[in-house]
DNA sequence: CTCTGGCACTCAACTGGGCAGAGTGCCAGA
DNA sequence: TCTGGCACTCTGCCCAGTTGAGTGCCAGAG
């Protein structure tokens, strides 16, 4: 067991690993997994040594097999029956048996191209998820620009009625929020003018968490009569800010789910109602990590609904960080390196898009 | 053969029908698609007259099935299956046996509830898209008010930069669309203010469709220096107005495709196909007459991918016309008049919310 | 100690026959 | 024109037998 030293925590084994897993035994798990994903079906050991140019004979394999369906990491449906990989199996698969795929050229050519085509925000948005889930005949899942790392671009005030008020935040994001404003008591142009050049003077360029401290003065520096006014539209702004967590979510590729009737005849349902609930989502992409890509399979994902499938989502933003994450769902027998591959490529690009504008 | 003399010039016979349909015919018709719709079976003649009162033996409804299948009504899927009932056969019930089955008043009362809760244009169409799907258990389209009879509400111009503008354009339907302007100079605020004011004191109420007609001389009142920066922002402004064809939709409760498993096994997928393609749907709402109810049965949907689906749609508006569409899509084998009804209550709703805010 | 070939075993998947049941069409009679 | 009866036709289901892929185990070679 030569060079197997590297202490790896993310081995879910809870007893200390009694069989070190050698070489061999791994480039059998590696090739199971990869079959698996290409035929669907479970793999026997003389299937995969014909396949694979493994240089011992299957029933040597089957030995490594068995070592590894007791340590967990595959499982056959019955007995005589070949072999499919447990989540752990796809887990230890990830973490130290695959390589991020990278995009050809030409593939980043395509990305950049289409995705340069975008007129605003929303068609930046469109076309990422669209891109996604062609690239990787799955599921994607893109969430908007989050409000809370944007900062503020600009506050307009626009007069409907006397009274009545339409509040428009824009971000630098180029996202809009827009808001009604009943005010108390009439409110005139000038106060209006003003309102808006101190607005701006002093929340201009704020992250939008911290736009409620800066203004909380506000109200202060106003004649008394306009207070109650200036507080009104303050707190429909602070009420916007706070409704970030509302975030909106776009998807695609809902028809790639039925590529998979092979045996997603009937879990193709809870899927589809996990995707139509924005709430679930958002909690799904919330668990991604800023920077690194997230990979969360079978069961690892905490909605039961996505049981089945597994989840690659990862962090996008314009600059150096992360402002919102977008990602793919697919069945958790997905092509692994090829599906970390895009998403990769594909936040990249988004990120430098989001830059330019 | 009484009481048959109303001149139907929907029955898509071709030939003048020979036989004309008696009464008991066509109540044998009805209940045919009344037990089909319930059970997904095919159903017999023994099984019929034992569920509706017919007053007649089991082989006298056999002559009369053997009759409606003749005049392509009815279909049985191989020699001695119960019958099931065509497109012709759903046309003619729709037109004909079915009535459209008003909503109960508590049923109305929480249809009601539900939408007044809506807090801007977003909400309204997503809780009516899924007040929709909750109601009928299918899959709900619903079109966003379109731009084409909306009218200007308010147009604001933001300066960003020395050269860059944004221009927002508020519809009296709450929709806001936002694009940025490159003008060719700087331009001051002075000139911003002014054209801000003879934008809105022009256009203010226009529907969207005459403003271009009634912008077009507004770069000659400005002085020669300004133009060009003026008609920037009208060839921006005209061409959000010319965007509107680029309407949105939103959809929900595409987890009810999977409720007919039963025969849907491999259709679902071109059908999720087709819901993904926002074009398809628009073409969809668009065959829509404005104020009736349209209903499309099976191969009278020109797309193919909805050959085995009825589409159920009628157009919604504040006032009296109606300025989008919505409806359900769902298998031919629906509940015809509940699904009518539901989404006939659900439009006037969202009519009357619109016309409120 | 590790790998290999051989062997017996297991079990899902396919096949074909037989049976039951639902439904039909047709015909003679009320 | 409707009804009851009768023979017929299918599909769906159950049952058994067979096939084949795949396994586990073991003894022997390196």
């Amino acid at each position: 067991m030569p060079d197997d030293g590297k202490p790896d925590g993310r081995l879910l084994d809870t007893r200390p690993s009694v069989r070190p897993l050698d070489e061999r035994r791994l480039a059998v798990l590696r090739a199971i997994v990869q079959d698996y994903v290409g035929t669907e079906e479970p793999v026997g050991s003389k299937a995969l040594v014909e396949r694979h140019n493994l240089g011992v004979s299957p029933a040597t394999v089957r030995n490594d097999m068995a070592a590894l369906e007791e340590d967990g990491f595959i499982h056959q449906p019955h007995t005589s029956a070949g072999r499919i990989p447990t989540d752990k199996g796809y887990r230890l698969f990830v973490d130290r048996l695959a390589e991020v795929k990278p995009m050809t050229a030409p593939e980043r050519r395509a990305i950049r191209h289409f995705l340069e085509g975008a007129v605003d925000l929303d068609d930046v948005v469109a076309r990422t998820v669209r891109l996604l889930a062609q690239l990787t005949r799955q599921v994607a899942v893109v969430q908007y620009p989050s409000l809370t790392r944007s900062t503020v671009r600009h506050i307009e005030l626009v007069s409907l009625t006397p009274t009545k008020l339409m509040l428009v935040l824009i971000t630098n994001t180029g996202r809009v929020e827009q808001r009604m404003v009943d005010c108390p008591g009439p409110v005139g142009e000038a106060l209006l003018g003003d309102l808006r050049a101190r607005l701006n003077g002093m929340a201009g360029g704020c992250r939008l968490p911290e736009v409620p401290t800066v203004l909380e003065d506000l109200p202060a520096g106003f004649e008394p009569a306009d207070r109650s006014a200036v507080s009104t539209v303050l707190a429909v702004l602070f009420e916007t800010l706070a409704e970030q967590n509302e975030e909106r979510i776009m998807l695609a590729g809902t028809a790639n789910l039925t590529r998979f009737n092979h045996d997603f005849p009937l879990s193709i349902r809870p899927v589809l109602e996990a995707l139509e609930e924005q709430v679930v989502l958002l909690r799904l992409l919330g668990e991604t990590g800023d920077s690194a890509m997230t990979v969360r399979i079978g069961h690892e994902n905490a909605y039961e609904g996505l049981n089945s499938t597994s989840v690659v989502s990862v962090g996008y933003g314009s600059g150096d960080q992360s402002v919102a994450k977008l990602g793919v769902i697919g069945p958790t027998r997905m092509d692994y390196p090829g599906t970390m591959g895009a998403v990769r490529a594909v936040a990249r690009y988004v990120g430098q898009i989001l830059a330019e504008s």
